[in-house]
Formats: C-alpha cells, structure tokens, sequence
DNA sequence: GTCTATATATGGATAGAC
DNA sequence: GTCTATCCATATATAGAC
C-alpha cells in the first residue's frame, strides 16, 4: 500500500492559489461576473486571506495583470537575445504567442481578450507595457536596417502582428477549430509577401 | 428675436435617446460600470419608460447589438454591391472602417473593444454576424478567382483584415494619434506585397 | 406609456476570534 | 496570517399612481 503517495505534493503557495484561481474565473466569466466569494471557493481560501494578501478584488486583478505582463515581456526578450534578425525575431514571436495559445489559454485570453481600463483603475495601458513597446521597437530596428519597407512604425507593426493577434482572438473564442502552430507558415508567409497569387504571366 | 429658434427640432424618439445614451455610457465605462440609473438621467427618461422599451439593462445591450451589427452588415454589403473584385471591396471596407472609426467612434468601438459574451447572454458572437460571415466570404471569392494566394481562408483573412483591426484599437485607446484615414494608403500597401523593403540589388 | 418610490438581492468590504 | 460572520452600499427590478 503506497501510503505516502496520498501525501499531497508541496501544497501550492496561497497567494498562487489565489492568483490562478482568480485567472481561470475572470477569463471564464469575466471580471465582473466573478464574485470574491467565487474565487475564494475556487482558491480553497478565506475571504480574508484574499483581502490580506491583495487588498480586494481589483488588488487581484492588478496582481495577475502585472505578473502576465511580466511573462510577456519575458517571452519577447527571449526571443530577441536569440534571434539576430527584426524579421527572425517577429516570426519567433508570432511562433511563441501561437504555442501559448494553446499550452497557457488562460494567459494568452488575458492579455488579448480583457479590456483591462474597465476593471483595473489607472490602467498602464496594455499597448504601453514593456512587451508591446519592444515588438514595436523590433519593428523600428528593421525599418532601420532596411529590412523592412519604410513606413509609419505603427502601420507596420500592426502589419505584422495584426493577423496574428486577429487569430489568436478567433482561436480563443473558439471560432477557429485548429491549434494555431497549424498555421503559423501560412500567416507568415503572407505577411513576408503579400496576399496576391503570384502571376504566373509575369 | 428668433423665438422659433428654441424650440428643439424633432424631438428623438424615446427609445432612440435610450440607445445613444447606453452607447456612449457603456463605450466609455464599459457595461458593468454603468448602472440603469445613469442611463435613465443622460437619456431624460424614466427608469420605468427603459423597462417598458428594452425590459432591463441587458435587453438594451442586446438592441444595440443588434442594431450595430445590422449597421455594419449594410456597410459590407454597400461596398459589396459597388465594387467588383474582392480586392477592391477589401480596400473599401478597410476604407470605410477607418472613416467610420473617425465619424462613428463609439460604434466601432462598441463593435470592436468590448466582449459581448461577457453582457449578452446567448451572444452570437459577432465574428459569426453577418457581416463578418460576408467579409470572410470575399476573401473566399478572391481565392477561388485566383486573385489571392491559396490557403486557409481564416489565415488569409485574418492577414488582411488583422492589421487594420489592431490599428481601430490602437486609435481607440488613443495610442495612434492621427486619424485613420492618413494611414489607409500605407497599410493596404503591406498587405498587398508585404512588409519587406524592395531590394535594390534585385 | 410614463413616472416615482420602494423592495430585494448581490457582493464588496470589515471586525474580531483564533 | 487565517478564518467566519456580519455589515452596508449599490443597483436591478417591481409596484402602483398618473
């Protein structure tokens, strides 16, 4: 009889208790439609601990936003010490966030999904978070470099992850039925070339 | 003294002051920050007259839901009827989103920013509304005539219609500071050939 | 059909024991 | 630090007069 396997792991620390449980209800229900008590059910925790830990609701939501913009940021920065290129680095990116689709929905859903002024009061506006401003510096390095055509840097890099994010929303509303790796060439390719066929008579 | 002056046009129909109010409300504090009452003073309407028309704060989310739907359903369809090929209706929309996000903001902004699912119950989620069945649907037309390159048709419209999606947010949130239009040109010139810069050595 | 006044529930927040 | 029980504001919804 294999006593010691009833012996829960390492019991998760309470305020990630709280943090995934508080991620997985707002991205399910929307903040709005999440009660502090639902997630202190969900948490396994008091009411209390919540409020001492993060000071209310929107102290939770302000936690998980940050901690997520963290791991963003982290992700691009990855991507661009390993990475020589703008173009090589904005094709990993896109390769990333489509992996995280599907191995860290709730994350992903977070980020792309939420329209965080609504819930988060004096929002750092995601588009001015750390993450965002390096794709966009990415994109600048390119222009500079002559790698990419040069052109207003919002234009372009809207160009390039507009279709991606575009999809990443589709996937998570459920619109689109495949993971999204699936098609990650596909996009890519379009954004390096172009939507036309290629004439044949040209 | 031009007495006649004062008097108000035609005064708006009650339901209509209704809608605009819970419009703009909810544009610009997000639906679950908006309470009836809010709505019933900016709209000089009763609490009562709101229940009568729309039966409750949700009942007027779902007719401006429709009704913009509708809205952007005609726009798609008007452009549908004056242009010939799918390319040129995809710059037209794209065109026409654009100004639209300049004259109509909290339209676009009710259309594109908020998550429906998260106020309507039983949300046909607008990417299965008509009109962006019909945008997909040229770009379907646009494949089988050769026109676009061959693949997926989410991917390929997701990589036409995405970056303009993001660039309608990015104004939105204030971050693009220009109006739209100004940029028009630029971005349907990297959709049709990419975002690489020409090599000169070519 | 329109209004005002009111009932009722929900849920964020706190107090105080352990 | 953690918990339970309770408070109290808010806002939806309704009742009933006009």
């Amino acid at each position: 009889m294999p006593y010691l396997k009833k012996c829960p792991p390492v019991p998760e620390p309470i305020d990630c208790r709280i943090l995934t449980a508080a991620l997985d209800l707002f991205v399910e229900n929307g903040f709005h439609n999440v009660s502090i008590h639902e997630v202190q059910k969900r948490a396994q925790v008091s009411i209390g601990s919540i409020y001492n830990h993060f000071g209310g609701k929107e102290g939770v939501a302000q936690a998980l936003y940050k901690h997520i913009l963290n791991e963003m940021d982290e992700l691009v920065e990855t991507v661009m010490a390993e990475f020589p290129t703008p173009w090589q680095q904005c094709e990993a990116i896109i390769r990333q966030l489509f992996e995280h689709t599907e191995t860290h929905r709730n994350i992903i859903a977070f980020v792309f999904h939420a329209k965080h002024t609504e819930f988060i009061s004096q929002d750092p506006l995601m588009c001015h978070s750390a993450a965002f401003s390096k794709m966009r510096s990415i994109v600048r390095n390119g222009i500079e470099a002559g790698e990419f055509v040069d052109m207003d840097s919002w234009v372009l890099t809207s160009s390039i992850f507009g279709g991606a994010i575009r999809m990443i929303q589709l996937r998570l509303d459920g619109v689109i039925e495949k993971p999204l790796p699936e098609y990650g060439e596909m996009l890519l390719q379009t954004i390096r070339t172009g939507v036309f066929q290629e004439r044949s008579d040209a």
